[in-house]
DNA sequence: ATGAATATATCCGCGTTGGATATATCTGTT
DNA sequence: AACAGATATATCCAACGCGGATATATTCAT
């Protein structure tokens, strides 16, 4: 197997706006607005992503070659013209990966030093201690 | 059931370089070269704090009431004159708990998305994708 | 005694963040 | 048809946190 690089390879840790976009985008194409909705509904309204932040992001992003931009348009009734939208590619893919890793390995070191309980499924904001 | 107000208020999320030192701090005092060590334990080695971040965020969370610093010493013998102990206040300990929710929250979601898989006990550096 | 690790602290360039601003289109209401 | 508000993208730039470089001093092992 001659290196494919597809291995995790030493992706760093990322910004977590930019964690938030890959993540919004780690189950299939969304446009921009999309992903800023998508990141307030993970979040349980916590997170609201500003335009500055969303379309610095997402131009920083498609730089690093981790996103890229899809022509697929859905239903030419339910299109918008306006919408852009974008997909991650494998560099993305294995940056989200590595990045929710680190987060759950924290979420661990959490749960080991009695400062949160179990995972609970369907948690949501406000939940108990 | 009266609101003791002991529950996570609206802290707002923390930078990853606070929540690290915070969490380093959520199991007992520390000094901050120590928290530096733990740091670089707790994520197997892929977070090593230069002394700029390690110091900045200190003071940072000082003046922000979130850690203190403790007059405690160890054993006379043992001890370091140069070091300098930190605590968690009530303040600090809310916020890195409400912000590890925050993590485990992140780290459901990327479940849910299939990136990842079940929380497994004891990961490590070096872990498998 | 010598050197490496420990320990704290400040400086400052750089990149990210995110509010303000601008523009235009789409959708629902009257 | 007109209007308002949400949708949608984009840029600018002040403020702030980050983190490497640098400095100094003490402790520890050989």
């Amino acid at each position: 197997m001659a290196t494919t690089h597809t291995e995790p390879g030493n992706i760093p840790p990322l910004t977590p706006a930019v964690f938030h976009v890959l993540l919004a985008l780690a189950d299939g194409e969304r446009h921009g607005y999309a992903i800023m909705q998508e990141v307030a509904e993970n979040t349980g309204g916590q997170i609201k992503m500003g335009p500055g932040t969303l379309y610095g992001t997402i131009k920083r992003l498609l730089e690093a070659r981790m996103i890229e931009e899809s022509e697929q348009r859905p239903d030419p009734d339910l299109d918008d013209e306006r919408r852009r939208y974008y997909r991650l590619t494998g560099l993305g893919q294995r940056a989200v990966k590595a990045e929710a890793l680190r987060y759950a390995a924290m979420a661990e070191v959490a749960r080991r030093k009695r400062l949160i309980g179990k995972p609970v499924r369907a948690a949501q904001a406000g939940g108990l201690a």
